[in-house]
RNA sequence: GGCCCGUUCGUCUAGGGGUUAGGACGCCAGGUUUUCAUCCUGGUAACAGGGGUUCGAUUCCCCUACGGGCUACCA
């Protein structure tokens, strides 16, 4: 029986998790549940400058939102835990530690001031300085000390770091699942810090360490990562231990422009780069996305199924995953086709559950339908009961993308309309109109039952003996009752209103219009 | 600069030694709706360039260009 496959996403909690590591995390999920495998979170918290507050909580919830639950984490322990890095602090030095000992790690002491002196000074000369094996004896560390000057400066307390002694002339060949075989030169390398004098671990060895004993199986991390790989077999080839098998993912770009995608970039296009509202960031869900249209628009940014499929629900794609068919290159991101997609999911829900939204939007919105002619035997104010708000639904989702379209797609359903769109008045209301209104209001007002249909064969009738044309009546009736040439099929709307409010608005409009 | 990865319509992509290079988003046009939107139909538009290999290359190889990532005691 092969062994149970186990993947894990790994953050730093010092933001908002943003799109990009979305995909990261679905991915990892889309793999572990096509594979019968577990999906876990780690939380990489080593760097406790960067540390933000809230930021795991956000991504816990950002996860959950999105539909991609964690089998294990924090909070949901398995016998692998814990799950944060700091609470595994402990676990870091030994390893460290024990690459010294075996001579495949060393201490360094060069203080951060003399190591970015080099820097700056090779920079100035159109060098760049790796710390490597062509300078490492000629560095402050236990390689160019002997051993007694090593320990004296370990014994009095002086701050060093452990670094990783790259072995030299080798040439690796890595394999990742999407690219295949990536070949290094070890003498490229550098000496990578592993143990920081704070006394915790880096990113690159808590992050071997943890997904050895996590007894991860795949590592599905973004591009960024790739530079890495080397040094991430590296220590498992010195640790003696399997590695897990690698695939990097393609970085998610800009939308125009250069570099990847960046919360700078949603600011100025309009659209969310992280999944839910942090501090001033409108998020996904804030902006009225479902999280089915995330998912989905996710999920084909980097990956396709090779057949001509576009909707997938969360299922369809566990079914569907398979890294092969991860893209290499970076995919530049599509806020139209976002927000199709939005659209697309919006078109199946039931109308019951959008007026639902529907009403908390204009709640929370607190939008005015105190308008309303409550008081003159119209509709009924500012709280329509929830029926009422399903009809009005069920007639305009079809133009929507998101709920927040619905206020100014069926406005007039709440509240008459006060004014007229004047273009429209000035090409619909001709001279004879004020006639013709007059007297269709009182061939409206002997209909007893108001149903759509019935109007509409009244006044269909009625246009036909008068010998008018729709043209003279249906364009102007449309202004009186909507305020603009918009909307549904004008007796459905009609109906819907109800017989009082429509003979309301035509008695108004003729006022007014005059 | 160095190292690594990449390059098919504007965008996401399918395809793959011989194809009218397919789909989707966007855009445009027509139809439906005597409104707007939806919807339907159609259209626009791509193999980065140069060398090889080959009967034949967009597909395989090399080079160049361009794009991207990394180059911290950050992840």
């Amino acid at each position: 029986m092969p062994e149970k496959v186990r993947v894990r996403f790994a953050p730093s909690p010092t933001g908002p998790l943003h799109i990009g590591g979305v995909r990261t995390a679905l991915f990892n999920y889309l793999f572990a549940k096509k594979n019968g495998g577990d999906f876990i979170l780690r939380i990489e918290d080593t760097d406790q400058n960067r540390y933000v507050e809230g930021a795991e909580e956000y991504i816990i919830n950002s996860l959950n939102w999105c539909g991609i639950p964690f089998d294990e984490g924090p909070g949901k322990e398995k016998g692998f835990g814990p799950y944060r890095q700091s609470e595994r602090k402990h676990l870091y030095s030994q390893y460290a530690d024990e690459l010294v000992q075996q001579g495949k790690a060393y201490y360094a002491f060069d203080t951060p001031e003399r190591l970015d002196f080099h820097r700056k000074d090779h920079e100035a000369k159109g060098k760049t300085f790796i710390y490597n094996w062509h300078n490492r004896l000629k560095l402050d560390n236990s390689l160019s000390l002997n051993e007694q000057e090593t320990q004296k400066r370990l014994d009095s307390g002086e701050e060093y770091v452990i670094r990783f002694k790259t072995p030299q002339d080798e040439k690796l060949v890595l394999t990742d699942l999407v690219r295949g075989k990536i070949e290094i030169d070890t003498n490229t390398l550098d000496d990578k810090v592993l143990f920081k004098s704070d006394g915790m671990p880096t990113y690159h060895l808590a992050n071997i360490v943890d997904d050895h004993l996590m007894e991860i199986t795949h590592v599905i991390r973004g591009e960024e990562w790739l530079p890495s790989l080397a040094l991430h077999q590296q220590l498992y080839d010195a640790f003696g231990w399997r590695a897990p098998k690698f695939a990097h993912l393609p970085l998610i770009m800009k939308p125009v422009g250069k570099g990847k995608l960046s919360k700078r970039d949603g600011e100025k296009m309009g659209f969310p780069v992280f999944p839910l509202s942090w501090k001033d960031s409108v998020g996904y869900r804030e902006a009225g996305y479902f999280p089915e249209a995330v998912v989905n628009f996710l999920a084909l940014l980097g990956w396709n199924p090779g057949t001509e499929q576009e909707i997938f629900s969360l299922q369809e794609l566990t079914q569907s995953f398979t890294l092969e068919r991860v893209n290499k290159s970076g995919a530049r991101f599509d806020p139209d086709k976002t927000k199709w997609y939005n659209q697309h999911y919006l078109q199946e829900k039931s109308n019951e559950e959008l007026a639902g939204l529907f009403v908390k939007y204009m709640e929370n919105h607190s939008v005015d339908t105190e308008r309303s002619r409550s008081d003159e035997g119209g509709l009924d104010s500012a709280r329509p009961d929830s029926s009422y708000v399903e009809k009005v639904v069920s007639l305009i989702k079809e133009r929507a993308a998101f709920v927040s379209d619905f206020w100014d797609l069926s406005d007039y359903f709440f509240v008459a309309p006060e004014t007229y769109d004047e273009k429209a008045v000035k090409k619909q209301w001709k001279e004879d109109t004020p006639t013709v209104m007059t007297e269709l209001l009182t061939v409206l007002q002997n209909i007893d039952d108001f149903a759509s249909e019935t109007v509409e064969n009244t006044v269909k009738e009625w246009i036909a003996n008068k010998e008018l044309s729709f043209g003279k009546v249906m364009p102007p009736l449309r202004l009186i009752i909507v305020g603009a040439m918009k909307g549904p099929h004008l007796f459905d709307i009609m109906a819907l209103i109800g017989k009082e409010e429509t003979l309301g608005r035509l008695e108004r409009a003729l006022e007014v219009l005059e």
